[in-house]
DNA sequence: TCCAAACGGTTGTCTGGACAACTATCGTTT
DNA sequence: AAACGATAGTTGTCCAGACAACCGTTTGGA
């Protein structure tokens, strides 16, 4: 019986911490396909959509540009870019400082806000679709045993949510 | 108190479910930047390591292109490209079958093998370094946990471990 | 037997992510 | 006040991921 539990493991998966990885990276990915295919018909990616709720929940205060990027979820060394066609698109505005020139401070606009308001509901249609056949508790503990997960890997505090 | 416990979802996630899908994406997104550093070494995507392992769980067999990809952790539209540079270098090798030309099975080189080999220990000890800190227990019940989650969005037993 | 559809991969092309090198501005030192 | 380093972003460049169009091969009828 214990050989079978180590046969089961050996042969699949190196180790335990592996087997859990390689689930987070496939339920990640798996999960990830509805939000991708949601987000596009926005022409947004969920990063794109993640500034956008930031700076919304920032409102209408404006954030500098590398303080944001922070605060993403996932991180983003190309923020500049990101925010080059968000601002095109003119769902941001950029406004240098006067006082202190170096920094850029970026805030959502009015289109901004109403694009998020249009994502609103189709949003949580697809959070539900991906995880309403979970519990409430569930989904805690999930959540619960995930920051554990992190925890480690988190510098203190990172106000990403 | 209700209404505080309201007013924290109410600011920071739009409900439980973007709370778990976000976490989600932070915690696979932390504990990538590990594997990431660690393949980075051996000049591998984690994805190219992913083609080896099962390459080598399948070893002596050979896999067509498709099967291959089918079995990836994540989705892999660009398998052909990736399979080329894994040529390139030797790790791989394809082989056109002669009963049925459209097929081509990809095997593992005796390179392949010791390149997984090198990187046995060094991933293992990435491993720990990501999770170690969290209890078997924990652990088994976070894979648990996932697999419910994705459960509705794998088609019947796909075989990505 | 010949043609259309299905299969199995490949290629073209675009976009996003990653790292490093760079510019501009500011604070501090001497 | 010139010079140094630190700060805040930007730009150059390369590589991976995504989708669609494509090509060669096989198969299953008409």
């Amino acid at each position: 019986m214990i050989r079978a539990k180590l046969t089961r493991h050996a042969t699949r998966f190196d180790s335990l911490e592996q087997e859990v990885f390689l689930n987070l990276w496939r339920t990640y990915d798996r999960l990830r396909i509805q939000e991708d295919e949601l987000f596009g018909r926005f022409v947004l990616t969920p990063q794109q959509y993640n500034v956008l709720r930031l700076l919304k929940a920032a409102h209408p205060e404006a954030l500098p540009t590398l303080t944001l990027a922070e605060r993403l979820v996932s991180r983003a060394p190309d923020i500049t870019r990101m925010l080059d066609k968000l601002e095109e698109r003119g769902l941001v505005i950029r406004e240098r400082l006067t006082d202190n020139r170096r920094v850029v401070r970026i805030g959502i606009t009015k289109s901004g806000v109403a694009l998020l308001e249009e994502i609103a509901l189709p949003l949580q249609e697809c959070h539900a679709r991906q995880l309403g056949h979970m519990s409430a508790a569930d989904l805690k503990q999930l959540c619960a045993l995930m920051r554990v997960a992190r925890d480690p890997h988190e510098e203190e505090e990172s106000s990403w949510l």
